[in-house]
DNA sequence: TCGCGATGTATCGACTCGATACGTCGTGAC
DNA sequence: GTCACGACGTATCGAGTCGATACATCGCGA
């Protein structure tokens, strides 16, 4: 089981859990979420939902066309209403996808617990877009694991380029460099992430359950 | 024919055009290339170099052990002498790649033209690691033409972002913005690229043929 | 009215990775 | 001395992924 279905799998738990959607919103709001990151195509997100259904997490909940004949004005219009059978493809019958108690469930568990390091590094991007939906823990622990193997994997390369340097071309070192500063700019990032994150852990300890509202954002700055 | 096999070819390709070389050492040389961009596997890389050797642009030479017997100190040593037939797995028998007369004649094709632009697009760092190899004008273009894609992607994100602003959570958005920044950061990079390519090329136009050294590096600063 | 692009579900072929197998060699711990 | 362990080295396999594509309906403008 390669990690990668998992986290498609933990971020359609993970949107299905806001609102149910049908396949084609789903992956909109998927690249959405993960924007210039990493994209999903149907040939992933199909067979994905289709397991997911098999094994009880989530179900369908077929809905027929948005409005049987006329329709005449109206911009956008989301919910549909009426009834008939919509011959599941045709017609513009979609199908919605709905968490079940189940699904909630494994939701529930797989944002809370970690699982081996690697899974974790590969899928930073996703745990993170639904870090609202976990405690302070756990995500102080992904933050500082993922800087962990960040500030590693750029020892190694940082080692391995010294002992190669005096034969690598101009642009290829640049390349490089170019390379290892991005990882150490989000290496900051995730410094002032991990602060901000400490912070208000420490804020809430303090006033315990008085009426602070918590701080918003976890806006970060770094000047650009 | 998905891209990615164009690229790790003429990754490959572009590596053994400077030496001849091991599965395992191009391996190890080509994600050092690549750094902390992109990695191949073994299950890559042994299928390509079949299928190039398949297609005559690239041949193998066996060698033997490093050497028969003894070898007392000595840190390193790549060159072996000595000969006898290797049973080609077992005792240390690799199987070193050379390039073929047909092999540089593609790979000078592949360098200096381009494909559409989706290929140049997906396989810049493979491009830009061989730009040593690769005429200005060139280098100029492709360095353009991944501006244009970069600022494209962004104009997209950011107005599909607009319209959904208020309906994700400070974590999502957090990634969002600092998505866009490294996009951001890397066009200014680019921008910077650019500008020293053009510079170099105007200088060597000026003085035409005269004994001026090349400016040895695109080391554009951008404080960090 | 005709085409084109968005919406919508779905599959296929080609490609890739990570794990693994198998084997040699050098080195250091015991 | 020997034996485990990690580096070197070639190679394949299963599972997961992408891009292209197919098919169908709808709204819109030329």
């Amino acid at each position: 089981m390669r990690s990668r279905s998992v986290v498609l799998e933990t971020a359609i738990l993970g949107l299905l859990n806001s609102a149910p959607l049908h396949g084609y919103e789903l992956r909109k709001r998927l690249n959405l979420l993960l924007g210039s990151f990493r994209a999903f195509s149907y040939g992933t997100l199909y067979p994905a939902l289709k397991s997911l259904v098999a094994r009880g997490l989530i179900e369908t909940t077929e809905r027929e066309a948005p409005a049987p004949t006329g329709r005449a004005s109206g911009t956008r219009q989301a919910g549909a209403k009426s009834s008939g059978k919509a011959p599941l493809t045709g017609r513009r019958g979609r199908i919605v996808y709905r968490l079940t108690a189940d699904g909630k469930e494994h939701l529930q568990t797989v944002l809370a617990s970690s699982g081996p390091a690697a899974w974790e590094d590969e899928n930073f991007d996703v745990r993170f877009a639904f870090f609202a939906q976990t405690d302070a823990e756990t995500r102080i622990r992904i933050l500082e694991g993922r800087r962990t193997r960040l500030t590693e994997r750029l020892e190694a390369v940082r080692e391995s380029a010294a002992r190669t340097r005096e034969r690598l071309d101009e642009y290829t070192l640049e390349l490089q460099r170019h390379g290892l500063e991005q990882v150490e700019r989000e290496v900051r990032w995730l410094d002032g992430l991990i602060t901000t994150e400490r912070d208000r852990a420490l804020g809430r300890a303090r006033d315990h359950s008085a009426g602070v509202h918590d701080a918003p954002a976890p806006r970060n700055k770094e000047r650009g």
